[in-house]
RNA sequence: GGUCCCGUGGUCCAAUGGAUAGGACGAUGGCCUCCGAAGCCGUAGGUGGUGGUUCGAUUCCACCCGGGACCA
């Protein structure tokens, strides 16, 4: 039980005793240390209700908890409800969290199925650093769901049928360059599609043969279909190796071919049950009478009035969309993985298109906990979108290869003592950690500019600065002559500084909840920082080492529980930590 | 035209309706004879605008001004 928890609990206690009938409390960390670690505004909230003074209620609430050998308390301001855990009771607690493997985590996904749907390149591109948000946030989650209970489903639906490839099949029979499709697949993959994208613009002809190509693809045609495996499969080695760099690993590759069979007939489907109906020759899901207040996603607010914005699930000319694909999608998740929820770790951009599938899947009646997931787009200089086609943007694998090579570079000028063979591996660590943590340091849904130096930077709030913390609380172990056990430490906090690193030792637990009850990562980074400053602050103000018993068995048992916190946050934002550095 | 997202010090970002709005970069002043200075301790500087709800608003609501996205 995290001391949140705890705290929670026994209010709940004292206010069904005041008030006679069970009430919930309402327990948070405090805003401010100097009120306290932790507030309850409970008090003010049933005041407000029962008319009552707040300040009267929240003495009558004061006398009747019990909080004894845990915290003491004192009413504050228009009735806050204030708690201050006792520095025995953070020792304790932290005692507690060195036997405990999950350091003190809950775990609210028992039980139940979560398939995560992220990153999702199309084949046959290089993938560029708008890709990387998706694919790191979607990581992250699912190994933060994991740890805290979830059977977790991690599915790349890569975009493997989509029309580009009759650009592809057409440039592949004209003008591919085997040599170099042998040296560099993707590359060459990429040239022939932009030399028959850029042909096709000025030659209708061309575009109407890679039509042709296509038709003659998605009919069956062994000899496209050959051509379109041998595309799939070294566009996947090459999205494998960054996969590989990055340490991102997925369950399940269900591209969109794997569900093109399932199309027709749920198609089929949704007429038959009266769910969608043509028009103008194309098949749509409408919004069929649904009244605004609902907030149809079918619905949409014109000038004069409401009107349908349908979700169209096959073509006049017979061909699938995205909305066809997503909801056979749904389907086979639902049916075949038993998925309670659904997780779309997908741009701002679609989010119109998820509430029609979502709404349209509902009707279907596919029941299951659909999350878009959404964030914000990374801009490139002229704070415009970066597009897919422009082909000036930075390649994913330029920026790691560059992440990489400025981490390599520090570690020349800052860590003479290392083999070259370590100052690679730990080049490659605190390189693409520092990608990573940029990007999972901040809220999703902002936007934000491109910029080396951001992504890479390696001092001030970085994954470096959390790698160095580690390394520095893993040197004090070297350095220690004699055996050391955490198991049975027993600790004494005295100082604010070792007081501090407790209290936010503590709260891993109650901060991991809170990432998945919004999806954001971005608290478990933010919490990270936070601790590490308060490590740095005790480590300056508190010499282990050269303490003398029983004061440094108890540092070092902070030591070593910071170590497994710093540690495993890292771990679960999928970043490393090197031995040293 | 409609819907959605975003406006926070010079810059980049935080802040489940809480109290004196945090942090980093940059600027600036200190700290390596003392567990590694990728660090620590100081200083300066901020919520686009006008109303509303509330004991209390960066947060919720309305309108306005700016930036972006999606659907037509």
């Amino acid at each position: 039980m995290t001391l949140l928890q705890n705290l929670e609990s026994r209010l709940s206690r004292a206010l069904e005793n005041v008030l006679g009938e069970p009430c919930a409390a309402n327990m948070t960390p405090a805003a401010d240390l100097r009120f306290g670690d932790y507030q309850s505004n409970s008090a003010m909230v049933l005041a407000k209700k029962q008319k009552t003074n707040p300040r009267a209620l929240a003495e009558q609430i004061m006398a009747a908890v019990e909080i004894d050998g845990l915290a003491t308390a004192k009413i504050d301001g228009p009735g806050f409800l204030n708690f201050t855990i006792l520095p025995e009771a953070y020792a304790a607690h932290a005692e507690r969290l060195l036997g405990d493997p999950r350091l003190g985590a809950p775990e609210p996904g028992k039980g139940k199925t979560v398939v995560v749907d992220f990153s999702a390149p199309n084949v046959a591109k290089p993938m560029h650093v708008g890709h990387i948000r998706s694919t790191i946030i979607g990581d992250s989650l699912c190994r933060i769901a994991r740890f805290l209970g979830f059977e977790v489903i991690a599915d790349n639906h890569i975009g493997d049928w989509g029309t580009q490839f009759g650009m592809i099949l057409h440039g592949w029979k004209t003008t591919l360059d085997h040599t170099a499709l042998e040296a560099d697949p993707i590359s060459e993959l990429v040239r022939v599609y932009r030399g028959v994208n850029a042909a096709a613009k000025d030659d209708p002809a061309v575009l109407e043969t890679c039509k042709a190509e296509l038709v003659k693809l998605q009919a069956g045609d062994p000899e496209n279909l050959a051509i379109w495996q041998q595309c799939i499969d070294v566009s996947k080695a090459g999205l494998q190796k960054i996969y590989g760099i990055l340490d991102v690993s997925f369950d399940h590759w269900l591209g969109e071919s794997f569900y093109n069979g399932m199309l027709p007939g749920l198609v089929y489907e949704f007429l038959e049950k009266g769910l969608a109906r043509e028009s103008d020759g194309a098949v749509c899901v409408f919004s069929d009478g649904a009244k605004p207040a609902e907030q149809d996603p079918f619905l949409v607010h014109k000038e004069n009035g409401w009107t349908d914005n349908p979700a169209i699930i096959r073509k006049a000319d017979g061909g699938f969309l995205y909305a066809t694909t997503d909801l056979a999608t749904i389907r086979y998740r639902i049916e075949e993985w038993n998925a309670d929820e659904i997780w779309y770790v997908v741009g701002m951009p679609q989010q119109l298109h998820f509430r029609q599938i979502f709404e349209a899947a509902a009707r279907w009646g596919k029941t299951c906990d659909f999350r878009h997931i959404a964030f914000g787009s990374i801009l490139g200089e002229d704070r415009k979108m970066m597009k897919t086609r422009s082909g000036d943007n930075v390649g994913l694998v330029e920026l790691l290869d560059e992440a990489r090579a400025r981490a390599a570079a520090i570690i020349g000028e800052k860590s003479a003592h290392l083999s070259p063979e370590e100052a690679a591996e730990v080049a490659d660590i605190v390189g693409i950690g520092a990608v990573k943590f940029a990007e999972l340091s901040q809220n999703r849904l902002t936007d934000y500019v491109f910029a080396w130096d951001r992504m890479l930077a390696l001092q001030g709030d970085t994954a470096p600065y959390l790698q160095y913390s580690h390394v520095r609380i893993r040197s004090i172990f070297r350095k220690l002559d004699a055996d050391f056990s955490a198991k049975d430490a027993k600790l004494t906090l005295s100082a604010p500084e070792e007081i501090h690193l407790a209290r936010l030792l503590a709260r891993f637990g109650e901060v991991l909840p809170l990432v998945l009850e919004d999806h954001r990562p971005n608290l478990l980074a933010n919490y990270l920082l936070e601790l590490a400053r308060a490590f740095h602050s005790f480590f300056e103000a508190c010499p282990v080492l050269k303490s003398v018993e029983p004061m440094k068995s108890s540092r070092l048992a902070l030591c070593e529980l910071s170590s497994r916190v710093l540690e495993k946050g890292l771990g679960l934002l999928g970043i490393r930590c090197p031995e040293r550095m």
